[in-house]
DNA sequence: TTGACTCCCATAATTACCCATGATATCCCA
DNA sequence: TGGGATATCATGGGTAATTATGGGAGTCAA
């Protein structure tokens, strides 16, 4: 199971690489692909990541639930539910570890993040984000007050 | 498992051929056909492609489920369901790639989908649709707004 | 012949693979 | 416990392989 925590900044080359934090890789552990899936967030400024093998799984359980429940039509034409799975999925991509353990961010992430020469890598235990830096402090310091605010009221009750 | 995953614009030239992705290729894996299977998406605007595997799956499964019912005259006659399945199977097509993975988009179905020397692939997971490039940024923009509302509604609860 | 289609080759752009470096962290043994 | 030797990591750049795309030659049927 893989588990990602702790918080990375990296650089992007001019080649648009970046080197995928020695942790979250270890965490990625012993998968047959290597590399990860990466997508925007529809909630934050930022990209998703999680393990190919997720992705499989995902996509293998869903397969046979359709087909199991003998809803042929469902796995020829789709849309089980509200579309966010199909929707995710063209939205996914995946981005393949170079020999040094970096991942190429698509144009199209990187405009979505705000992210230009220098990247953050959030674990997020299942999941991680990779976040243009100063918006990422810019958040984090949000959420922290949020969640402050939140447990003192609630330890006031 | 194959999964599709990401979106690709590709090049329809005047011979009708398009690339496939690459990525979507290989997702196809090692089976021993080397083609897609696609038929008209009877719900949107566009083309849905499968895997001769998913396609060789389905039917085994629709075949077990009329011979454990004992109806072997639906086996031999058909019309289990509303026809659905069934109609599908009539409008698919068997497109090969040729030597450098392009395949011939049938006429019939670029009709359907607004295809003219654009094409957009757009992984669904365990299907892939073809899109004309317009019409599909249009209908991404009013999904992905959906999504949004429906995600922000479900985060106020 | 005329199309329609398949197979083969050419090319430009992109991407994957390889090796090199400095910095940091880790190990090992006196 | 100290300090040199050794890994590991993030980073940079050059080269080879793959991809998408275009066109021509050959094949088959009408």
């Amino acid at each position: 199971m893989a588990s990602f925590i702790s918080t990375y900044e990296n650089k992007v080359d001019r080649k648009g690489r970046v080197s995928v934090p020695a942790a979250f890789r270890a965490s990625l552990g012993n998968e047959p692909y290597q590399g990860v899936i990466a997508y925007q967030s529809l909630i934050d400024p930022a990209i998703e990541g999680i393990g190919r093998s997720t992705l499989d799984e995902l996509n293998r359980r869903r397969l046979d639930q359709s087909l199991d429940g003998g809803d042929f039509a469902q796995t020829l034409l789709g849309r089980s539910d509200d579309g966010l799975v199909e929707t995710i999925m063209s939205l996914a991509n995946e981005l393949p570890f170079d020999g040094e353990g970096r991942i190429i961010l698509p144009p199209r992430l990187c405009e979505h993040a705000g992210i230009e020469d220098r990247a953050t890598f959030v674990g997020r235990g299942t999941r991680f984000q990779i976040w243009g830096p100063d918006r990422y402090a810019e958040y984090q310091a949000t959420e922290l007050a949020a969640l402050r605010a939140k447990l003192a009221r609630d330890g006031k009750q």
